[in-house]
RNA sequence: GCUGGUGUAGCACAGUCGGUAGUGCAGCUGAUUCGUAAUCAGCAGGUCGUGUGUUCGAGUCACAUCACCAGCUCCA
């Protein structure tokens, strides 16, 4: 940890010696906020002035310089009337908000080096000299506080370590980062496209990308089956009534695909589903229900649509249309705990049999009492929800961390993390308690005591949206895949064309056993093939040649490379067995 | 949506001062029948993202628009 914070305190320094480089070449820019991050640190500037790449290279130049001047650097403190008044003197209204925001009785600090002084609370080196391997990397617009409401900066990335050793390994994995990317690799290998006349957020999946997706859901829906989930099929639109009774209308409006007039009463309007839980709280009203009919865990390979703003979208990340293993499952109170148990349990399980268990992180997503706009029900609702599943985290023993305003605009969520190729997070899966919506579509079960109760949901999905998880299966595996959903597991590559005829029983022989097997009939050499197919990052290439035909036998090769010598069609079938077909549980309810 | 960047053949790129579009790989055809990362020869492939404008003339200049990328904001 120290070192951690050594790393920080480096980068903060170096993010005081960006700045005062700009001010040395760009005296007009105003200072905003420079604090270092994970993986480096940035400014923003607030400037008319559009900050070029031979800028950056001149703000490098000046960095040096200010290196080498090796300032030793001050800390000094101020009351606040007096901090004020420097700020104001230096012409710095960013710093001065700052000051203002800063709560009663806080020490005030600013940070010296030669003509460069900056409001800051530290910690830093104690000369320039210390900081000496660090590159600019990138401008960027970013918004004042955080909030698009205010001025847009601009930002300058960078980042900074304390060798240059250090540094050029940081920059080479960042190059290594760049070869996984979903978004180049995905393209590359096949798996998806996109294309202009579609439009932004639609990604077209190819036919690898499609069988990988198809993998996934079967795998998901077995398994869910298994689980005692019903399976539902639902409609993608409804009219805008029953997002009027769920609450989307007035708190999600801005995104969903509206289809009609939404301000014109008189005719019909309909609405693509963002969610599915209003469609599928539709089967739990289909009759009268009692407490012997739940827990009720509905399933729906359910495809949604969310018109996200045009900036938003990105690769296979985040798309307007997604296809998600949704599901809510209503239950009494009673069975609220085990149940939501049986969510962990059920994800902890898909995230290990996709390989993601060790990549995932957990986060407790609560309201924001202040901003109670953006939810609905009441603080008593929302501290007995919040409540509740803060005692089975605990007791589940999760490790988790908070997130205020990351709630459900109906309830909290536990929200399983997971950071793409570069260090950005989304959300893979989510599981959320839910008591509001129930009452809102007349959700009712009757009781022992034959009086009507009130059921809790719970929404929550299993492998999360597919399109998402494709990518960052494609990224953590640099596109080789595992076995199982690979979709090409095994090619066949005959040696001459005397053994195409074979190629072709052999592939057909495999594909009865259950492998996606396709053959290179093409006329070129057997290196030639080979090296293509482990572009294509597939986990066997089987070779066809006269001496094989004469054995009986076939080589194998795994794409890593390795020879695995002769072997019969049989023993290869059991040599893949296992890895070839999709994990089980083994829990059954 | 906002700030910036990018857009030339399926992919990676070149294209000077505005003068009518090229290279490599991939593809196709033919030859080769090959044993573990690239066989040889030939052919074809482009409204230069799209539109409008400036100009005798636009891949090149201007404006608009669409898409993609990075980041911000927002979300699975």
């Amino acid at each position: 940890m120290e070192n951690y914070d050594e790393l920080r305190t480096l980068r903060h320094t170096a993010s005081h010696i960006m700045a005062q480089a700009v001010k040395r070449l760009f005296p007009d820019v105003r200072l905003a906020i420079g604090p270092a991050t994970d993986n480096g640190f940035y400014y923003d500037f607030d400037t008319e002035r559009t900050f070029t790449a031979e800028d950056l290279e001149k703000i490098e130049a000046e960095m040096k310089k200010i290196v080498k001047e090796n300032l030793p650097i001050k800390r000094f403190e101020l009351p606040r009337d007096e901090a004020l008044a420097l700020v104001r003197e230096m012409g710095e209204p960013y710093k001065e908000e700052l000051i203002n925001d800063l709560p009663e009785g806080e020490v005030i600090s600013f940070y010296q080096q030669g003509e460069f002084t900056d409001l800051c609370a530290g910690p830093h080196l104690r000369y320039t000299g210390s900081v000496k391997a660090y590159k600019l990397l990138s401008v960027t617009g970013a918004y004042w506080r955080g909030s698009e409401k205010n001025k847009m900066l601009k930002r300058i990335y960078a980042t900074a370590f304390k060798t240059k050793d250090e540094l050029a390994a940081h920059l080479e994995a960042l190059e290594e980062a760049k070869k996984r990317d979903h978004n180049k690799l995905g393209r590359e290998l096949e798996y998806f496209t996109t294309v202009d006349v579609i439009g932004q957020g639609l990604p077209i999946l190819l036919p690898k990308g499609a069988r990988v997706i198809q993998l996934l859901q079967r795998f998901v829906e077995d398994e869910e089956e298994r689980r005692g989930y019903l399976l539902t099929k639902t409609p993608l639109m409804a009219k805008r009534d029953l997002y009027r009774i769920s609450g989307h209308w007035d708190h999600y409006l801005d995104g969903m695909f509206v289809l009609g007039d939404p301000n014109d009463e008189e005719k019909e309007c309909f609405a693509l589903r963002p969610m599915t839980c209003p469609f599928q709280y539709q089967v739990f009203l289909n009759r009268a229900r009692s407490y012997r009919d739940l827990p009720m865990r509905f399933g729906e390979t359910s495809t949604l649509f969310r018109n996200e703003e045009s900036g938003e979208m990105h690769g296979l990340i985040r798309v307007r249309q997604f296809t998600i293993s949704e599901g809510h499952i209503v239950c009494t109170p009673e069975q609220l705990e085990d149940e939501f148990k049986g969510c962990v349990e059920l994800v902890q399980f898909m995230m290990k049999s996709v390989g993601f268990e060790n990549d995932i992180t957990f986060r407790f997503s609560k309201w924001d009492p202040e901003n109670r706009e953006k939810y609905i029900g009441t603080e008593e609702q929302w501290a007995e929800a919040e409540g509740m599943m803060e005692k089975i985290l605990d007791g589940l023993g999760i490790n988790y961390s908070v997130g205020v305003g990351e709630a459900a605009f109906y309830g909290p969520k536990l929200d399983i993390q997971m950071k793409n190729v570069f260090g950005k997070e989304d959300t893979l899966v989510t599981i959320q308690i839910d008591q509001m919506l129930a009452p809102k579509f007349g959700m009712e079960y009757t009781d022992r005591d034959g009086t009507k109760k009130s059921p809790y949901i719970l929404h929550r999905t299993s492998l999360g949206c597919y399109e998402r998880t494709l990518a960052l299966l494609i990224e953590k595996y640099a596109g080789a895949l595992p076995m199982w959903m690979a979709p090409e597991q095994v090619r066949i590559l005959p040696i001459t064309d005397r053994c195409i005829d074979r190629a072709y029983e052999v592939a057909t022989e495999l594909r009865a056993a259950g492998l996606r097997v396709e053959v290179d009939s093409r006329s070129e050499k057997i290196g030639y093939k080979i090296r293509e197919a482990q572009m294509q990052k597939l986990p066997y290439m089987l070779m066809i040649g006269d001496k094989e035909i004469a054995e009986g036998t076939l080589s194998v090769r795994t794409r890593g490379g390795q020879d695995l010598g002769a072997h019969t069609l049989e023993q290869f079938l059991e040599l893949v067995k296992t890895e070839a077909a999709p994990p089980r549980s083994g829990v059954s309810r």
